[in-house]
DNA sequence: CTATTTTATCTTGATGTCAAGATAAATGAA
DNA sequence: TTCATTTATCTTGACATCAAGATAAAATAG
């Protein structure tokens, strides 16, 4: 019995027509996925950063030297609007983790690299990162981490297109 | 091959040593309640509201009659600040549907009423939202569905303490 | 070659969120 | 009783986000 089945409980007693199943598994799920946020949340705050300027810095490490990639490329990977990328850029550039570069084949267009002090911090903050990442789901066993994995994949292959 | 195949495979060619398989499983669990925030987030606008809106309307809705709980009661339920309790109804009261009433007994407090309109407007938006739920699970099967509540359900009283 | 369309980035204005602290009322300790 | 503590709500300031549109440069159509 948990919040989320004390949830379905009042609704089957105030609406005993809606069908509550669909509601138990998404509402589960968007509670892990808070879970989840808060808690990786905390080892990007040990290293001065919160999570979109970490998926950034991420984005151009693992990209493999020159550690640069264009907003257009960083979007293609990340859910969000063009004027969400502006403002990391933006807040990153002012902590001096990564600077643009003016791209002189295509004016329209810029480079955004990481600094060697960005270079180094999300070094380190990676590595972190990926401890924490094996804490949080240490709780499941492999198998059914596995499941897990396998459920999730189908889940997204059916909604490329959505 | 999905995007987050794309992103460990650019790991596992910068930084072979980290283990990317918990990163793959809660890159995707995060993927997929972005994709359902966003889809059920279509639902609540057909109906001039947000999600976080919905949250508390459909709190009060649940609770039953008289349709009326303190921020307080309100806050237990969501994984809000009470500064964002604050705001989520002052918008509802300037959208004519919840009315601050003063408790009497204990003048700290306030209760959040449903207004006719409010309550009028949350039970046709209940309805849509469950249907629109039924779609996005609709992708797995109802054995699949199961198996997933379970991991999520089991995961969720690991982390109680969290 | 010029005009139109497309592309890449940034700007603006509105929301939603949190952390930290302010305020006011109720509770509890001495 | 009186003062300190706790509780309930709200305020403030800082960010992150989006939608819509502005701007400038490149690509394309005729």
């Amino acid at each position: 019995m948990d919040e989320v089945d004390l949830i379905i409980a009042q609704w089957a007693k105030q609406r005993p027509e809606l069908n509550t199943r669909p509601m138990a598994l998404i509402g589960r799920l968007m509670r892990v996925s808070h879970v989840l946020a808060a808690e990786m949340g905390k080892t990007f705050a040990k290293h001065n950063m919160n999570g979109p300027s970490f998926d950034v810095l991420a984005t151009l490490l693992r990209t493999g030297p020159p550690h640069a990639l264009s907003p257009n490329d960083l979007l293609a990977t990340m859910m969000i609007t063009s004027g969400t990328m502006t403002n990391r850029i933006d807040r990153l550039e002012q902590a001096g983790l990564v600077k643009r570069i003016q791209n002189q084949n295509d004016k329209r267009s810029v480079l955004i690299a990481l600094t060697e002090q960005g270079k180094t911090l999300i070094e380190k903050t990676v590595t972190a990162h990926v401890e924490t990442q094996e804490k949080l789901v240490s709780p499941l066993t492999d198998e059914e981490q596995a499941t897990f994995n396998k459920l999730l994949i189908k889940y997204l292959s059916a909604n490329e297109n959505v």
